[in-house]
DNA sequence: TAGGCCATCTGGTCCT
DNA sequence: AGGACCAGATGGCCTA
């Protein structure tokens, strides 16, 4: 019965602290005998002559104790739930050529240390009249190997196979490896438009996971089965790790720019070259950069239309499930919920073949 | 076996 | 008094 679990311990005896230090039991030891004492605590003051009783506090009860080891797992889990959101906003593209596939999990330290990279070279940017590209920006903050711990890989693929092997202690309050449908990161990107643009990246270990994808003027008509397809940009959303060097590749250009999801929009990313913009200047493209910021998308000529696309391998039954969703006024692109029946950012979903295609019409 | 990483327990301290 | 925060201790798991 809990009122057995949780009853409260007596206070009773009280003791002489023994030294300056307390040894931690760990929490499978018995604290039965500690716990009939109370103790008092006879500190001496700096100065050595006086001598001052302090009265310690006694052991906690045991409802205590538990219900305070339950309020630090609660912080440890939000600390842990920051630092997931933390490696999300690490670009993958810069980790993933030497930390390794990108599902693989940073460790905390890792991720302090790439964050404050990212941190110190976007600052830079921002200093810089001369805006470097992406590629430039990738290229600064690469990965070292130094900042890599040696067990890393080996680790995080532990990790994943402890996912179906609970551990009793562990699988009570451990987060970040279960993995969530929302609060997707997409990258656009203009240089390729193809249904398997390499440049994109899921991590499947964490529970707000990132998504990386590509955004592509198209100059030509295109495929979509949207009629009205005006804008010409077309991004597509694969279910491949991202290959650094692919990744580089693709972000190399002007008009590179970021989507992010927290789980019921998108939104544009501040202050990153906007191919919306530059679609204007097509078919030359412009030498200068277009920055879209979230305000700046109202500003759009026509109402913006995103049209997605699940597209399965060949094989497949449902071939093509086109979803449009109508958003003119509003800087969000699309709603996200609406493509929630689709599962769209569970990768495993989407397949090795299968592709998801993000029109803006 | 040593070392790295992690989760958890625990007691101390500070604050409301 | 109780909660938040912190750091030390401990043990588990894994790799080199």
């Amino acid at each position: 019965m809990d009122c057995e679990k949780y009853s409260l311990r007596q206070r009773e005896k009280r003791r002489l602290r023994q030294g300056a230090n307390t040894k931690s039991p760990g929490y499978n030891s018995d604290n039965s005998s500690e716990c009939l004492h109370n103790i008092f605590l006879c500190q001496k003051t700096s100065a050595g002559a006086n001598a001052k009783l302090k009265t310690k506090a006694a052991p906690l009860s045991k409802y205590r104790r538990k219900t305070a080891n339950a309020r630090e797992r609660t912080r440890m889990r939000e600390i842990n739930s920051a630092f997931e959101n933390l490696r999300h906003c690490v670009p993958a593209c810069i980790t993933s050529e030497d930390v390794g596939p990108s599902s693989e999990k940073l460790t905390k330290i890792t991720t302090l240390r790439l964050a404050m990279k990212y941190i110190k070279v976007l600052s830079e940017v921002l200093l810089d009249p001369q805006r470097p590209d992406y590629r430039s920006i990738c290229d600064s903050i690469s990965y070292r190997p130094s900042d890599k711990a040696p067990n890393d890989s080996k680790r995080r693929q532990r990790e994943k196979s402890e996912d179906q092997k609970p551990n009793a202690a562990k699988t009570s309050s451990v987060v970040g490896k279960r993995r969530g449908k929302k609060g997707k990161l997409i990258q656009y990107d203009e240089s390729e438009s193809t249904l398997n643009h390499p440049c994109f990246e899921t991590s499947p270990s964490s529970n707000s996971s990132s998504a990386y994808a590509s955004l592509s003027p198209s100059y030509e008509s295109s495929a979509s089965p949207s009629s009205n397809y005006s804008h010409g940009f077309e991004s597509n959303i694969m279910g491949h790790n991202c290959n650094s060097s692919h990744c580089r590749k693709s972000t190399s250009d002007l008009s590179t720019f970021m989507l992010e999801s927290d789980g019921e929009s998108l939104n544009p990313s501040e202050r990153w070259p906007s191919p919306l913009r530059s679609s204007r200047n097509v078919p030359s493209m412009p030498n200068d950069l277009f920055e879209c910021s979230p305000s700046d998308m109202p500003s759009l000529e026509n109402p913006l239309e995103l049209s997605l696309r699940l597209m399965e391998p060949p094989t497949d039954s449902v071939a093509f499930s086109p979803i449009r969703v109508p958003c003119s006024n509003s800087p969000c692109l699309a709603p996200l919920m609406n493509f929630e029946s689709f599962d769209l950012f569970h990768p495993d979903d989407i397949g090795d073949h299968g592709a998801l295609d993000l029109f803006l019409t």
